[in-house]
DNA sequence: ATGGTCGAATATCGA
């Protein structure tokens, strides 16, 4: 089973790029994140025509996130825990194939002396609050999307530059730790220690040419997962095409179920 | 050097 992840930046805008890397691809499940758009306009009949049922949960203009699957998506799940319904759409849980498949799209902060990032943190310990009740005993979980965090030292183009800084505060990193501390392990981790292999790089500056970027967008995986994990990718090649988000696509490729 | 580039919406905000 192949499970991808990629922060789009509008899936409108981006429609042809995700049709084509899913054609190339061709991942079992694919969870989006800012798609930017409401339900009634998702771009869902492209999908289909691709083999690819989806499921979102979208807004107008910002956030929005979304999961697209070749099998069958079941129990769906729509938001964390106490979120009401002008709440950010941030949250959709899907279970397929036996597992379940979660697509976050955590908030950005903008910066750690803004009350934004007070947000982001009270944000992620909602999200291990809704996480603690869908991990039951030896659960199969994928905890993929944006978390707008770089987990550690190796994850960011400049220790120098990002130390204390945003995506990169300790406060960001002990709300990171807390939710794998639920027992989620990630991904690309089990296969690569290397630095420098980056999931995202702003438009602003040149930041992709010289190779100034973060690895941000992450598959957090549950023991029960992580012993099937074969490789995990993440495909440089998305951000060199035209019109490209600023994020790349992360895919795992899991064993068969014991 | 406090910029720069996108997307949504059409002046600016969010990233």
């Amino acid at each position: 089973m192949k499970i991808a992840t990629w922060n789009v930046n509008s899936v409108r805008a981006r429609l042809e790029r995700v049709l084509e890397w899913l054609r190339e691809h061709q991942p079992d499940v694919l969870c989006l994140q800012e798609t930017k758009v409401v339900d009634d306009a998702f771009p869902t009949e492209e999908f289909l025509r691709l083999g690819y049922a989806v499921a979102m949960s979208g807004q107008k203009t910002y956030n929005g996130v979304a999961i697209a699957s070749r099998l069958p998506l079941q129990q769906l799940r729509v938001g964390l825990d106490d979120d009401t319904a002008t709440s950010e759409r941030r949250y959709l849980a899907a279970t397929i194939d036996g597992v379940r498949v979660v697509s976050v799209y955590v908030p950005n902060g903008k910066d750690v002396e803004l009350p934004a990032f007070r947000d982001k943190l009270a944000w992620l310990a909602r999200l291990r609050q809704t996480l603690g009740r869908e991990l039951s005993e030896g659960a199969a979980l994928a905890l993929c999307g944006d978390f707008n965090i770089a987990p550690d030292e190796r994850d960011v183009y400049s220790v120098e530059a990002l130390r204390g800084k945003l995506h990169f505060h300790p406060e960001e990193h002990r709300a990171l730790q807390a939710l794998q501390a639920l027992g989620l392990r990630d991904a690309f981790r089990l296969h690569d220690p290397a630095g420098e292999r980056f999931s995202w790089w702003d438009y602003r500056g040149g930041a992709f040419q010289r190779n100034q970027g973060l690895r941000i967008d992450l598959i957090l995986l549950s023991d029960a997962l992580a012993r099937r994990s074969r490789r995990c990718t993440m495909d440089v090649a998305a951000r060199t095409k035209d019109k490209p988000s600023d994020h790349i696509p992360v895919m795992v490729e899991l064993g068969p179920s014991p």
